[in-house]
DNA sequence: TATGAATGAGAATTCATTCAT
DNA sequence: CATGAATGAATTCTCATTCAT
């Protein structure tokens, strides 16, 4: 069980780069390009954090920039402007998704196992500073284009899940339900995490993750 | 099924609001019992509209009294501040569910009976302009001390929840499981609903919680 | 003679805003409209003068508030945004010489006759605030599409030049000539009034007209 | 007729600084020669151009840096900061003119023939990258200090083409008329020429000249 | 009551400029 | 010589809020 419960899914990197965002001291001899781009995800995860904590309206860019003990111009530097932080913050917490919906899609499972397999990725991905954005950011906050240019992602996996469900009941291996209801409940329930998750210091991800498979799995009643 | 999907419980004396609403300048008058709580009423209302469609942070008092034909001061005369707003929408939204963990906490039932009912009136709530703010609008958005003013019915309602599935465990009406996890499912799952309701025109409150409390009651497996 | 040459036309309806804006004071019993309308009039007059003292670039819209002893939100009160302040000055010096275009356009003289009339009006036009900015004001400091909804006017300007001159030609009251470089060497000689006129406190518009016409009636030849 | 506008006097050498400051960033070693005067002279040279298309307000050292491939520090190695970039550029457009001014003052002509040397290199100089600063860029951008170091050049040239025009009265090659008026009415109509120059592809420097000495020569009328 | 006017406080963004490497 | 990084200082614009009428 972490006890600081900022990132729980690969604890070791991301405090590597925490600690260097602390100083954000300039390593001599690496290369570049790695650098800047290193230099970014450190003001990306903390613009992240920030988010998850105050909300995106109360972040300005100043306080993101004091987080890091930088100035404002900095955080332009690296990242262009705000909507975009919250663009990119939201990719790559569709990225950490991502990765299990292509698995997912490839394995040769039952319609459950292939639903069990995601929502296992889910819990974790939504355990990450960039998951919990993708899952509490608000997408009325951005801009229209921006909204299309990154809906994308968020329809997808509404309707893989759906379409797990589906499959699911033809393969019997789920009860036959309405498809689009039962995964709007899945999602919101996952998605819900976020808000409570740091008032519950009793859960992980894996612990969460097995009481939802178990509710959603066996139902309520007995 | 509703057409406009505004608030779809209790059409009559909302759209009596509303029509009120848009005329609201010119009304002194011609209505004269429009009293002072009756228009702040109206406010409300118009506000926790604005807010669920456009987002609290974007959503600036002027927005509101555009939409209400009149001006910002006029907004402050009756409910004060913008905080206060807020605070009012989501107090009105926990009284719609107020009435409902009342008469639960009160009659004879099992666990699992009481769950439904709640569970009943909770997507009933979800669909009110103030019910969605209650799900919607995030508390990170507000003061400390009104969230702490506030965090109360929120905090309320999950216990209540928790205490039911204690409850139906211990009666047998719901099989053995962690309270806990399984009400923060549950409520993910309602709270979510205004996120994806006004994009599904084949659901309505009633549907959706049928749909609901299949899927959470007997659970996805066969 | 005018002592004061900020603006050197209709002194007495200019002074008398002028005065106004010096404490931009309520008066009451006015009409709303004619209130928010003359003191939009203000704001613009004093930014018109602040362009064509520090330049558009230099001027901030602080600067304009500070000018009217007032703050920022005042100036946006009135007229919306910095771009916008810029059209309506180009707007408002445009209107000044669409007076004498039209009167020219209308009336049944020679070409060589109906120049003269316009020159008199554009010497008139460029001693006031608002015909300064019209010539002073460099358009590649508005966006692409201010400028296309403006450029117009200033077209116009040109082509009627030219066509006056061919006018001219054809009726014999001007000696043969390049209509469109006779155009822009007049036009050019008029637009650059404004960057000498306040340092040569010998010269008055009628003056200047006079001194023009005859040069570029008789050239510069015995 | 030129195709390319950009400048049209003396294509070759600034041809050649063209080609040459494409690959400024990446010359080094190739064309040791390329010295810092050299290089700094690239470096104002295309800031004039920038300083011309876009304005001096609206363009940023980064522009000027992106433009020739390099990045700010660099510009800032050749030349310091932007007050000294513009002041170096008007510098450059006053030498082009200087050339003429002392070339006419030391010639025993008329007044008028002096003039119309004067103008023939005006002309010319205005078709150049830093003529066109020179008579483009509004002085009020620079510091007070900066305009007092280099109003000096303008007022020259203002004062020299009136006294050609006394000289030209007195010496009988001119007609009686206000040296003062006419001179602005004639350095007016040539500064205006690069706001229009680039739009009308039917004339070069030559033609425009020979058409405005024809209308300020004769003037308009027959 | 309702309003127009005005403002303080911030927020996003830009840019000239410097400095260590 | 050239660069990436970083910053101070503006600047535009927004918004919640107040007040006299």
């Amino acid at each position: 069980m972490p006890k600081k419960k900022t990132s729980v899914i690969s604890t070791e990197d991301i405090s590597k780069v925490t600690k260097g965002a602390k100083s954000f001291a300039r390593r001599i001899g690496v290369d570049k390009n790695a650098d800047f781009d290193e230099r970014k995800q450190m003001v990306l995860r903390e613009a992240a954090r920030a988010f998850v904590e105050k909300g995106v309206a109360k972040t300005s860019i100043d306080d993101i920039a004091t987080r890091l003990n930088v100035t404002k111009p900095t955080i332009y530097h690296y990242v262009g402007n705000k909507e975009n932080i919250i663009l990119e913050c939201l990719k790559q917490g569709s990225q950490g998704l991502a990765v299990f919906l292509d698995r997912i899609e490839e394995e040769d499972l039952t319609g459950m196992e292939k639903l069990r397999l995601l929502l296992r990725g889910y819990s974790e991905s939504v355990a990450d500073d960039f998951g919990q954005c993708l899952v509490s950011i608000d997408v009325k906050q951005l801009k229209p284009e921006s909204v299309k240019a990154f809906g994308h992602s968020r329809g997808r996996f509404i309707h893989l899940v759906q379409d797990l469900i589906r499959e699911g009941i033809e393969d019997g291996s789920m009860r036959n339900q309405d498809p689009v209801l039962s995964a709007y409940a899945i999602i919101g329930a996952f998605n819900f995490i976020p808000q409570w998750y740091f008032q519950e210091p009793d859960f992980n991800p894996e612990s969460i993750f097995d009481g939802f498979v178990d509710l959603l799995g066996h139902g309520l009643k007995p």
